[in-house]
DNA sequence: AAACATCATTGACCTTTGTCAAGCCCTGAT
DNA sequence: ATCAGGGCTTGACAAAGGTCAATGATGTTT
C-alpha cells in the first residue's frame, strides 16, 4: 500500500479532493518503528506532522525527576503533531512507538495549501476542539475518579464498549496512560479478576456478561 | 467604556481591522456576574462565545458524584467556550465567576465571518494550539507533580512569576484550580508560612526573597 | 538450548491526600 | 452591636496509591 492509498484511508482526510490529496502525498514520507523506537522527543524541532496508519504510538511528557505522564494512547487513523503546522517548532512531548507502528510524515507547507479549502479547514478545525475536548476530560477524569475507573474509561475511549478486547500493548504502557504505575495497575487487574469481572490471558481482555450495563457511572460521553 | 471598546483591548482581537471589530461588537452583549454567578452550565445548549473583560472566572466540570474538577482559571483577556463556533452546541462545562466579573457575548454567526480573513484565522487557530498545550501540561501537573508544586505552577500560569500578588480569589477556588480540596490546600499554606517561605494576608500573597530563585525545578515552559 | 533483558507480579511498608467533624473568624444583614 | 452563614482552619483518622525489593514469567538473541 503506497503512502496515497494510506492517507485516503484517514478519517480527516475523507472529504478532501483527490488534487489535494496529491499534493499532501507527493513530499509525504511513510515511517516504520519498531516497538519503544522514539519518532520524536519533547523539545526537538521539527517540520512534520503525522498521522499514524497502525499500530499505536504513547505521547508522553517528561517531568524534571524523570516520571512520564501519557498524555495519549494514538490508534490508527488519528494525526498528531499538528502544532508545528502554526508557529511552534518544538514538540511540546515525545511519542514513542508502543506497538509496531507505521506512520506517514507530512510537511508543515504541504498542509498549508491543504488549509484553504474551507469546507476543509472548517472540518480539521473542528477535530482540534475534539481533542481539546479529549484532553479536559483527560483533566477531570485525573482529578475526580479512581485508578478502576480510567482503566474502563481508558477502554471505553480507545477501543469502545466491547466485551472481548484485542489489547497489542504492554500492561506498563496502559498503566501509565490511566494515570498510574505497574504495581498498582497489576494490583487492581487481579483485584477484578478474582471478582471475577474480567479476564485476561495474553492480549485478550474478556470483560464479565453485561459489565458495562452493570456499571452505570457517567462514562456516557 | 462600551463593548466596542472592550474588544479591542483583547490580545485575540488586537490585529483585527476596524470593519470586522465594528461586525463582532454589533451583535455583541456585556454581561455582568457577581461572584458564584454561573454563566453557563455543563450541556446547556449555547450560541455565544465570550471574552472575559474583568474579574475572574472558574471553568469546571462536575463527576457524577458531584465532585467538581477545574478545568481553568480564567483570567482578563482571554476568550472561552469557542467550542460552540463548530459544531457542537453544547457547553462541555460550567463557567461561574470566582470573583465580580463582565464578559463579553459574540454570537456564532458573527464571528464565521471574521474567521474568513485568513491573517487572522491564523492567529486564532494558533490561539486554540496555545489552549491545547495549557490543557496537556495541566494533564503532566496533575499526574506527575504534588499539590505545592502545583500551587506554584498555578500561580506562575496565572500572574507570572513576581514576589508579591493580588489575588483576588477565594482559597477553596484556588484549591480546586491547583487540584485538591481546602483543608490539603490549608495545611500546605500553614507549611509554607511556618518555613518562612511566603506569607498571605487577606489578598496579599508575598513570597520570601529570592524565592523563585532557590526554587529550580522545571516550571520553565 | 542457554543466557539475558525486559516485563509482570507480589509483599511489606510508607507517604500523600482525602474524609469527617468541630471550632473559629470574618462579613454582611438586621 | 448582634446574629447568621459561609469560608477557613485544625485535628484525628482512613484510604488510595506510590516505593522498594524480590521473584517469576516471557520472549529474544546467540
Amino acid at each position: 500500500m503506497n503512502t496515497l492509498e494510506l492517507l485516503r484511508n484517514i478519517d480527516l482526510f475523507r472529504d478532501l479532493d483527490p488534487a489535494a490529496l496529491a499534493e499532501l502525498g507527493k513530499n509525504a514520507l511513510t515511517r516504520r518503528l519498531s516497538i519503544r523506537e522514539v519518532l520524536f522527543h519533547e523539545g526537538d524541532e521539527g517540520m512534520f506532522f503525522y498521522v499514524l496508519c497502525s499500530g499505536s504510538l504513547r505521547v508522553f511528557k517528561t517531568a524534571a525527576d524523570g516520571k512520564e505522564s501519557t498524555i495519549k494512547i494514538l490508534s490508527p487513523g488519528e494525526f498528531f503533531a499538528e502544532i508545528v503546522l502554526f508557529g511552534k517548532k518544538r514538540y511540546p512531548a515525545t511519542a514513542a512507538a508502543v506497538a509496531e507502528s507505521t506512520v506517514v510524515a507530512i510537511h508543515r507547507d504541504s498542509f498549508q495549501a491543504v488549509l484553504e479549502r474551507k469546507e476543509w479547514r472548517d472540518s480539521f478545525i473542528s477535530s482540534l476542539f475534539g481533542k481539546m475536548s479529549y484532553l479536559t476530560d483527560t483533566i477531570h477524569h485525573l482529578s475526580s475518579y479512581d485508578v478502576e475507573d480510567r482503566f474502563f474509561m481508558f477502554l471505553l475511549k480507545t477501543y469502545g464498549k466491547k466485551e472481548v478486547y484485542e489489547i497489542p500493548l504492554q500492561k506498563k504502557d496502559i498503566a501509565s496512560a490511566v494515570g498510574t504505575i505497574p504495581e498498582t495497575f497489576s494490583r487492581m487487574i487481579q483485584r477484578l479478576t478474582s471478582s471475577g469481572d474480567l479476564r485476561w490471558d495474553r492480549s485478550t481482555l474478556r470483560l464479565r456478561n453485561g459489565f458495562w450495563i452493570s456499571r452505570r457511572d457517567d462514562f456516557g460521553e
